[in-house]
DNA sequence: GGTACCCGCCATACACCGTATGGCTGAGGA
DNA sequence: TCCTCAGCCATACGGTGTATGGCGGGTACC
């Protein structure tokens, strides 16, 4: 109840303006009697990010080649991202988007060694490509990127670029 | 004067514990009249931020391969990226460090024609590495970067890592 | 020389923030 | 029946950014 409302004004008017007051006054509440049951602010936004990254706990890439399977999941990222652009915002600059054995990271990693990657390999190149990622996106919500290239073209243009440099670059190491 | 102080301040303690009150506690002035040279705070964090990366105003890349030269270029955006990180984890998050037709990014572009690549991709696969070497920084300044792949190794092996995958997508389209 | 002006500084005040502290209420177990 | 404790709340503290208005002194003009 308390993470919903709280993803809903983030949503809204973005994380700056989620004070608990204001939250309390959606939940129709006492603003200490959220205390009990978030220990405090950065806990509570912790929280909220918890409950949109695990909304996107099954993920699944099916049938085609391995750069195939790549940009699907590459674009996964991207839509979970953009559909709460606000609360990743912050949740970039405070760490902890990228969960080490996250599904994200599981079925990423399954790619790579698909993709014939060799197995010491597998790991740190999947860390690699989940924190370019990750970065690419952080910087699409903030903004950067619609003004470095974005001016007419179509949203992902950048996106789609980076993507495909991202997928000649293990292939490269194939 | 202001915006040096500003920035003594941010990188001891981080940009969350910079106030205009401690800011003209260090300056030995009342706290408002720092709005006679301010228009408020995030115009404040805005010059810091100019301050920095105009100090890396003049960027040469010499000799060597356009793959030495990119990777040149990377370690010199990294270097300036981690020598203020409190104040780049900020101005990342924020939007504002890439600027286009900044120093960085007419040499990589000058780098990228250098490589041979055809001329309407330059200006949007320039973008597109600046894009993804910040979000690349910014994993790496708050901590994500050593979370996933530090452990115990150099401190630049994601980072190193990273950038040659770039260099590989790159070296595909040329 | 007088005077109007403006720049830099400051004192006060307002609204808001996160949260420490402690008290109330009502339900459940001993 | 009594104790405990979870949940809620009222109050208060120290902090924040900044709007407002006043003050002093240097400068430009009559």
């Amino acid at each position: 109840m308390i993470l919903r409302s709280a993803l809903r004004i983030i949503d809204a008017d973005g994380v700056q303006s989620l004070s608990m007051r204001k939250l309390a006054a959606d939940l129709g509440v006492n603003p200490m009697s959220i205390y009990h049951h978030v220990a405090n602010k950065a806990a509570l936004l912790d929280g909220v990010t918890r409950l949109v990254t695990d909304g996107a706990r099954h993920i699944e890439v099916s049938g085609g080649t391995w750069q195939e399977q790549l940009r699907q999941l590459a674009y996964e990222f991207r839509t979970l991202s953009l559909a709460h652009s606000n609360l990743i915002r912050h949740a970039f600059s405070v760490d902890d988007v990228i969960q080490r054995d996250g599904p994200m990271w599981r079925t990423l990693c399954a790619v790579l060694r698909g993709a014939g990657l060799p197995e010491p390999e597998v790991e740190r190149t999947g860390a690699v490509l989940a924190v370019l990622v990750g970065g690419l996106l952080h910087t699409e919500v903030n903004g950067t990127m619609r003004r470095l290239i974005g001016e007419g073209e179509a949203d992902d243009t950048g996106f789609s670029l980076a993507v495909d440099l991202l997928i000649d670059g293990v292939a490269a190491r194939v």
